[in-house]
DNA sequence: TTCCAGGCGAAGA
DNA sequence: TCTTCGCATGGA
């Protein structure tokens, strides 16, 4: 390896396990030696130190970069003493050390269209046989990882491509996705600035990008901290932690920006952590 | 065989 | 505006 960066967390203010089992990423590869996968389309092992984190990789990435792809330039500590409620103070304290990852937004984007009615383990499944076809091969110690594709790769699939990959009905809403945001790139990413409001209703203009899949967008693609993604998990969170049973999901973003303002997205993963993990998982 | 998976869009009420 | 239903696929 050309490569080694050595970030010190004092205090276990850092969980490698639980950041990258949460559900917020997908294509890393859990290893004897830590994770596996791909820091803006360089190879890169990641282990767990006990005063911190080592990023190995044959390419040259800043200290700088794997911090904030970790999301350690978050202060998490402040974040959640400022929150009164009691729940989520518990699951910061259960959990403290699990973080909120910088992901590229073009991957980010179809992995969560993917996961509309899906698994994890498939969602994995097919970002992994995307990136077999058409995305670039390197060797990293002794195996061959595939990057996630350019758009300009991707731009070449069709319908049927994503099909028989076995993307199912999502194929078609993927295909149009790329289709668009081909010609509207600068657009796509200059969500980034944006206002959260104004990014959202951009994303959910896209046919298979409804609430819950334009805020994992937002939150993990493109650090909108108050972007809170309502699934069955949340659902079933807020009803059993809060007795909240409210459905309509305009009043559960309320609820949460409310109850945790600023970085509900944050709140949120961490309740999905208690509920996946407390209870059967997968 | 049936159910379910980090939902979504469209039709129906 | 709110609720219900079909959807591709594959593992349990």
């Amino acid at each position: 390896m050309k490569n080694t960066i050595k970030i010190a967390i004092p205090n276990n203010a850092f969980r490698l396990a639980d950041t990258f089992k949460s559900g917020q990423i997908f294509r890393w590869r859990e290893t004897e030696k830590g994770f596996a996968g791909f820091i803006k389309n360089a190879p890169a092992l990641i282990t767990q130190l006990p005063d911190g984190v080592v990023c190995q990789t044959d390419y040259d990435i800043s200290e700088q970069q794997l911090s904030e792809f970790l999301g350690l330039d978050l202060d998490y500590d402040s974040i959640f003493n400022a929150y009164s409620d009691e729940v989520i103070k518990q699951a910061y304290e259960k959990y403290r050390g699990l973080t909120i990852l910088k992901q590229e937004p073009l991957e980010c984007a179809i992995s969560f269209i993917t996961s509309a009615n899906n698994n994890i383990k498939r969602i994995n499944k097919h970002m992994d046989a995307l990136s077999k076809l058409c995305g670039r091969a390197y060797e990293f110690n002794g195996q061959t990882l595939y990057a996630f594709p350019e758009l300009s790769e991707l731009q070449r699939l069709t319908e049927a491509d994503f099909a028989a990959l076995g993307f199912g009905y999502r194929a078609a809403y993927i295909a149009a996705f790329i289709k668009r945001v081909k010609d509207e790139y600068p657009l796509f990413l200059s969500l980034r600035s944006s206002d959260y409001a104004s990014a959202k209703e951009y994303l959910l203009s896209f046919k298979g990008i409804g609430n819950k899949v334009a805020d994992c967008i937002l939150l993990y693609g493109f650090r909108h901290y108050e972007a809170f993604p309502v699934d069955v998990w949340i659902k079933r969170a807020l009803n059993e932690l809060y007795g909240f049973s409210e459905k309509n999901a305009q009043k559960i973003n309320e609820f949460a920006a409310q109850k945790f303002p600023n970085y509900a997205g944050i709140a949120q993963l961490y309740l999905f952590m208690l509920m996946r993990m407390g209870g059967s998982g997968q």
